[in-house]
DNA sequence: AAAGTTTCGTTCGGATCCGAACGATTATTG
DNA sequence: CAATAATCGTTCGGATCCGAACGAAACTTT
């Protein structure tokens, strides 16, 4: 079963329960609780809308050329900003160091990136793509793309950019901390 | 460093990229390329949005209680529906049924959770909470509570109605492939 | 110049995450 | 009733994910 995929049905024909009887069990549960009802609903839905994302897009599109999720994001970063510093792919991919280390040396594995000493600082280490990195890149992200919009192929322009803008004010926040 | 905390600062003050100079960066390494911007903005801020808040909640909320975020996940979905079946904590948890075995085990080895075989059919796996899991989640769901409301809180309780209501209708439209 | 401090990337242990394969169990078919 | 098919949870190998600690390198202070 793929990953946040339903394809196992209970007896009624359904997989999880409807999103109704989740919120019915939950105001039961919490009956007597004061409950921020909105901001839980908005937190879990960016989580489970996160994951589906993510899940599909791996199965459908990455791991047909031998990538996960964050293999790709790490490339992406990459491609996009050229040489870049490790520790500066780390912050833009948003994963820790220690987990952009093993990444990384699983990219490098598949000849996509190449990674080199800095010249002015040898504490520090640079990365860029191989030819080989290029060319999937040029390859894939039109693909990808394509995915990103059938996957948000239920929102119009207007709601995708109105969603973007709320999220970008929930990071912002969240970074103030 | 924490996770996707921008902690670490470089020469001029500022973590990673602002949004503006990532989207310069992205339109001239795209240049040429159609590309459907709206939809990588939307999916880009879902993802983003969603490893900002785990990190944030595991930080400064489950990790105190030696718990992450999908051990918390499955707490709660146990705590919602009481004795349930495991393939239906994967299903509402929205994790492979191998990973929930492995997070099963380690709650089980904290005492939150207890799991027994189903008496109709040997296959099949029940879990519950035991006293000790029903006051931590008692204790624990109005501090998350509080904290996803701090998350959210630079959106209006509209925006996050609306944001919930936009991010289903994605995940149906996904789970509809 | 030497000592102390900070920064960087790697290593480590523990946790999670997946799909595939497996053994045990149940359901279906002939 | 026996054979076959389907379902369930676990195991497995590989990948990711974290924070803390470490060694090496650079920076700052004395």
């Amino acid at each position: 079963m793929s990953r946040y995929a339903d394809a196992a049905r209970d007896g009624d024909g359904r997989g999880h329960h409807t999103l109704a009887e989740t919120e019915s069990a939950v105001a039961e549960r919490l009956d007597g609780m004061s409950v921020d009802v909105e901001s839980m609903a908005a937190v879990q839905n960016i989580y489970r809308a996160a994951n589906t994302i993510r899940n599909h897009l791996e199965q459908t599109v990455l791991a047909p050329h031998d990538l996960t999720w964050t293999g790709w994001v790490v490339l992406w970063v990459v491609w996009i900003w050229g040489d870049i510093e490790t520790r500066h792919v780390a912050e833009e991919a948003g994963i820790s160091k220690g987990t952009l280390t093993g990444v990384i040396g699983t990219l490098e594995k598949r000849g996509l990136l190449l990674r080199r000493t800095h010249p002015d600082d040898a504490r520090r280490v640079l990365v860029a793509l191989t030819p080989k990195g290029r060319k999937l890149m040029n390859t894939l992200f039109p693909i990808f793309n394509a995915a990103e919009a059938r996957v948000t192929a239920s929102l119009s322009t207007a709601d995708k950019t109105h969603l973007a803008t709320s999220l970008r004010a929930v990071v912002a926040e969240v970074d103030e901390f």
